[in-house]
Parts: structure tokens; sequence; C-alpha cells
DNA sequence: GATGAATGAGTATTCATTCAT
DNA sequence: GATGAATGAATACTCATTCAT
């Protein structure tokens, strides 16, 4: 966790800091990243960087935060989903918003997906249990909705749990990938892209496949 | 590709190289990793690794082979499925391998798969080809399904493809992770756990899942 | 050029630095300049000298421009010519003033003409400009002497120039080596030596060849 | 001096391995030479260099004699000036010789003069016997030139051969560069340059130079 | 609280040379 | 006589971190 210095600093700095550290992380891993390359296209001094971080990790750490508190924010200025919906509304409604943010947000997402996916999967260390937090929060959402009868209730909540958060953790690349890409990469029009019919058809598809699964049901 | 020099060692030393490079890989990553630390570890001098190797990259490249070459030997020499078979089944005989695969070669997969997806750097480059043609070959097995009337026309290949290749790279993480770990990690005793009652519950559902969906069909 | 790091030393480290660059460069060249010893050599730390150069280059062209103010600064401090002396007179004086400073400043002088006249690798690039402007200098020279009725106009300035740069520049090595020298190098007694009769007559021949040439004039 | 094995080689195979020296040597200096470069680029194995060479500098020191050769060849070959000519006409054929040797050997010029002076003229040791042997060979010529008339008495000797040896070193590359240079290099007709109306004034100017020297004569 | 110089272990890679086959 | 694998010290340069000012 950075120390109070960084929290004290006028928000505009910290601001450049997350966005420098966010391009570093997302264009070179945790290990390649560099504090030196780092702390030079923000303009701070070295010394001044361990004033406000303990070190790599500890500013790492805080851009693990920093998407979870934007994604839950970019959930939540979205136009709530009644309570009462059926799962499969829901899901449609989440997968959505999870692939917005992902277009919108997509180097914060890289910097730290890459490293969580990447280096910490297999790691496992610290992060493992940020990640457990996240798929028992999946279970959760299951087992109601088998208890509310939308799921056949003979699947496994933790597999079905896996299942989820894998596809909408991964679907997000996925469909920006299915963009024509431009040799400057993807970062412009994502989001029109997003919106476009084979966009939609993808998502669609996707949660279909969720929702009734593959098999083909004779009449 | 390494160069000759490398497949003229006998096999034992080269079999410790590729173990110690495997370790090396899967416990830093790419740019973790260092080749000081894997020449001391596997006993050779430091200009001996670039006799057998062009450069860190080359050593890196030939794990992806070996990780291919021995997937292949491990679903060729279980007994192959009835090419008449449904799709269904034929994806119950390939998720067990997989499984099996991960299990047994655990290390050398996540020394491969944590930079082939994390560390996307080389990714857009090289190894983007070799993920393409994985994915073209999934997309195939859909389409062909569909011709014969296992799948649901309705769904999109390429979604489909992507669903089922992404949970095939995943489950085998996933599986082993939902053992009680050591903390040694999960090297050991792996495929008896994989055969526990557990597993196959997990393996089960998963495979319904991707056959029927989540959604609770009244009857 | 050195960073402000470097100027911001103490003169006596900046002194020791130079010192021992100065020494490696003239018995090594550049490519064979070891950094790893010249700091060793000045008691720095490794990282240490990165902070105050860009690089090897960065160093040596720091040493090119020692030169050239030193050079400058020795000509500067000694009483000044007659404006209106005849060239030669000129020359004799530009002579000894050159070969005082090959002697004084023996090593610097090596460690630079060594690389820029031997190792053209950079001539090209960076330091042909230098040379250039220094051509330019001389040719200027001979043409205002012809101007003058000094030198005679039948004469290419351009050649004239070039034979005058290059005694200029090999003269003072010359001389150095025709003093017996001691198995240590030249470094003691040079300023003797340049004074002894010997050294003189040298220096008194060469400037009769430049100005009435070889050949016998027959009465 | 290379061993007995490299001179059992086919002819082809010596000339090969000579021409990728001097390749070597010209482009990167002497410190700046790779062995394995030049075995690789020859198609020998590393071991058998060792069996033709002692060592690096026993190789330098094989096309130092090479070009000594072949500049003798190359005198000799040309109709050779009448034994009683002028010293001064003696000094033309000898400079225009040396000029056409510079400019059609100009790689193994380049590789053995780069050394020579730039690592050899401040630091001596092997090469300082070789290149009195050469200063004395010019001494020996304006003695006898003393002796014959041509000569004025009064200049001293040494010095002289010193003024001589410099500029016929140096004349070649200063002619070659007045050249306009495409970016390729000069490689290419340096001979037409060479006989050019320029290139013919220049060296008759230095000669100029060396026979009357600059001072103009007033009748 | 900010600074930036100092540090030395770290990096990937190349070197000339030896020597067993 | 030819080979080419083995070697380990060498290279220039970068790193995250500390600490005196």
């Amino acid at each position: 966790m950075p120390k109070a210095t960084f929290y004290n600093l006028p928000g505009e700095k910290r601001a450049l800091i997350e966005e420098v550290a966010i391009d570093e992380f997302a264009e070179h891993g945790f290990d390649g990243a560099s504090i030196s390359a780092m702390v030079s296209r923000a303009g701070i001094a070295k010394g001044s960087f361990y004033q406000y971080f303990e070190d790599k990790r500890d500013l790492f750490m805080h851009l693990v935060d920093l998407v979870q508190q934007r994604k839950l924010a970019y959930f939540q200025e979205r136009t709530p989903p009644d309570p009462n919906m059926d799962i499969f509304t829901y899901l449609r409604w989440m997968f959505e918003a999870g692939m917005e943010f992902s277009a919108v947000q997509s180097k914060l997402n890289a910097a730290v997906s890459r490293v969580l996916f990447g280096e910490g999967l297999y790691q496992a260390e610290v992060f493992r249990e940020r990640r457990e937090q996240t798929s028992r929060m999946f279970a959760a959402l299951i087992e109601q909705a088998i208890a509310r009868g939308d799921i056949d209730p003979r699947v496994d909540a933790v597999t079905a749990a896996f299942v989820l958060e894998t596809l909408l953790n991964t679907a997000g690349v996925f469909i920006l990938n299915e963009q024509e890409v431009s040799p400057s990469g993807l970062t412009a029009g994502s989001i029109e892209w997003l919106r476009s019919e084979r966009s939609q058809q993808i998502m669609a598809s996707l949660l279909h496949v969720l929702e009734f699964g593959l098999r083909k049901i004779d009449k």
C-alpha cells in the first residue's frame, strides 16, 4: 500500500504517476518494468519514488487496487439492473459492462492482467487471496441463481464460477482482437467496435453458449 | 532453434539443461529468467550456453516446441477415440488427456503458458501465428460438429472455438489448484488427485456446462 | 557531453577520473579501453560512471574537448606573436608551442590522437567535422600568407595546409621519440629534452624544409 | 610469423583467409577484430586458426609483411627509374607509385596503417623496429642525395627522412579524401580519380613544396 | 518532504584460447 | 592436420535501493 506521502500529493501529480506506471507495466510486465524509466517519465526524483511507495511491488499493488475501484465505479455508474432479474439477463449486463471497461481502460487492464495472469496465475503468492475473493463472489452468484431456480442444480457451483470468471476475464481481449487491427494497435475506436454488429453477435453467442450450451436440442 | 551442438549433447545433459530452463522460466517468466542462474544450476560454462542456443529467446522457443511435441505424443499414446463418436464424447477425451498432461508436465506447461499468455510481448510477433493455428483447429472442429448435427447451428463457430480453447487451457490449472496444496507446490501426487472423485466431478460439471449450458430446463 | 553530475564533482575527483581515462585510452585505444578498469583505478562504483557519462563515447568526447581547451589555453598563455610578423616566424612560434604542448600533455595527446587518427570508425561521423574545421583554419592561414606575399602563389593552398597540419601533428611524437627513451616511457624530462640542442636542431631543420624545401640552390 | 601449416595450405584457401583478415582489421582495428568473425567468414574451423597462426597478433603481423611484399612488388613491376636521375624525379616516381598502391590496395593499406599508426605510433613495442627500418631507408636516400648535390647539405637527414616518410604515408589518404565521396565509400573509381587533373595538381604541389618550400623567392 | 548522487550486484552476450577427438 | 565444443573471464551497461543533504 502506498505511503501517506503519496496520498498527500496534489491529485494531478498522483494521476500522472499512476498513468506513467500503467504504461510501464502494460508494456514491460512486472519484472521488465523499470523504476528509473517511470520516475524520469513522471518527472519526479528517484528518491521520491521510495517516499511514495515501499517498492516496485507496492506500486503495482496500487494499480491492482485502482483497477478494482474503477471497475466497481464503472459498474455502479451504469443503470443498475433490476434486482429481480433473471441471472442470464444479469450476466449480459455484466459482460457488456466488463467489455466496455476493458475497451476504455485497456492499458490499465492490460497492465494488471498481464501480471496477474502471466506471473501470478502459476506463482500465486500475494495475488492468490485477491483471486480467491473474486472466485467466491462468482460462486455466491451461482448459488443464488440455483436457489432461485435459474441455474440447473446439477452443475457444480465452484466449477461454474470458474467458467464465468475465466470467460469474463478473457472475452474482452478476444473481442478486441477480432477487430481488424490497425498497425498502431487497437487503442482508437475500441468503443465503436464494441458497438458494432459483429461484436454484438460474438457477445450474444458467448452468452448463448453459457446459457444453453453447445448441444443441439432436437425438438 | 537450438544449434546442432545442443542436439549432439548426451541425452542426459540435454535433459538436465531443459529441466533447469523449465524451472527458471516457470518461476521467473521470460524477462526475469536469468541465464547465469541457469548455467550455474546446470553446471555448464556460461560460454557453453551460447554454443547451444542463439540467445535466451532461442532457448525459450525450444521449450515451446517441447511442450507441443510432448502434448502431441501424450495424446497419441492414448487409445484414440472412435472417429464416429459424438463431439462431446470427443471433448471429454480431449479434456481428460489435456488435464493429465497439465498435471504430469505442470512445470513445462507453466513455463510456456506464463510467457505466451502473460508477457504478450512476443505474442504479437512470433507466437501469434502459433496461437491462431490452434484457434483455427478448434474452429474447424466446431464446424464439423455443426455439420454432423451435434452442435446447435445458431452458435458462432469462432466464438465457440474461443470458449473451448480458453477453458481447455485454463482448466488444468484450475483443477490442480482446487487440490489442497502443500507449501512445496503441486508437483507430487497431481495424477492421483486428477483421478479423485472431486476432480472427476469438476471435469464432468465443466463438460456438462459446455454441452447444456447453465440454464435449468423445465420439463 | 558529460552530465551535470560530473561537473558537480569536487575538482580533485574529477581530475582523477580524467587522468585515469587519459591513461586508459592512451594505452588501449577506444575499443580496447575498459570501463571496468577505469572505475576500479579511479576508485568509483561502476554505476557512478554512468551517472557522470552517457557512455564510453561520451567520456572520450570529453577528452577531445579537454585537449582542445588545454591546447588553446597553452597557446594563449604564451607571449602572442606580433600580428605583422612573417608567416614563417609565426610557424616557428606555433611549432614550438605545439611541441611543448605535446611534451607536457603527451598522454592526453596520445589518447586522443590515437583514436582520431587510428580508429577512423568515428572519424567519419562525429570527428570529421572537427578535423575539417582545423584544415580550413590552416588553409586560411596559407591564403593570407600568399596574399601578403610570404608564400609562393603557385602552391596549392589546400595541399600546403595539409602538409602543415600533418607535420604539426606528427612532429611532436617524432621529436619525443628521437630522445633516448627510458623503458618506463618518455613522460619525465620531455621538456628538458625539447630544449636540448639536438631537439632545437630538428625543429630548425623541419622549418627550413618547410620554408625552402629540400632542393639545393646553386648560387 | 604464420606456422608452416598455413603455408602448406592450397593457395586459394590461403588467399581467402588473408582477404577476410584484411577486411576485418580494416573495419575494426586490432582490438576490435574478432577471430570468431574471421573464421566463420573464411569457413574454417576455430581450431584451425590456431594451427595456422600463433594468435591474433601473428595474423596481423602477416598482413604487415603482405603489405610490404606487395608494395615492393608494385614498385618493381613499374618501369624502374633511371638510377642516375635527380632525387626529385625519383620522389615523383615514388609518390605516384605509392598513391596508386594506396588506391589499389586500399583495404590492405587501411588495415595495416590504421593499427600501425593508431595503435602502434604511441605504443611502439613490436612495430617500432619495422618503422625504424623504414626510417633508416629514407635517411639513406637523403644522405645519398646530399652527396650527389641534389639536396641542401644544411638539412638534417633524419628530419628530412621523417618529413618524407610522413607525407608519403598520409598523402594517399589525403588525396583520396579530396575526391567527392559517394556514400558507399571511395572504393570504386579511385584509380580514375588519381589520374584526374585535380589529383595531379595536388601531387605536383606536394612535390613542389618538398623541393622548393613554401617561401616565395623574389627575383 | 524532496532530492539525486552513490552503489555494487545484476544483465545478456562475446572473447581468445585450449584440447580431446 | 582438421575439427568444433568447452571454457570462464571479459565486455558495456542497467537495476532497485539507500542515504546524506
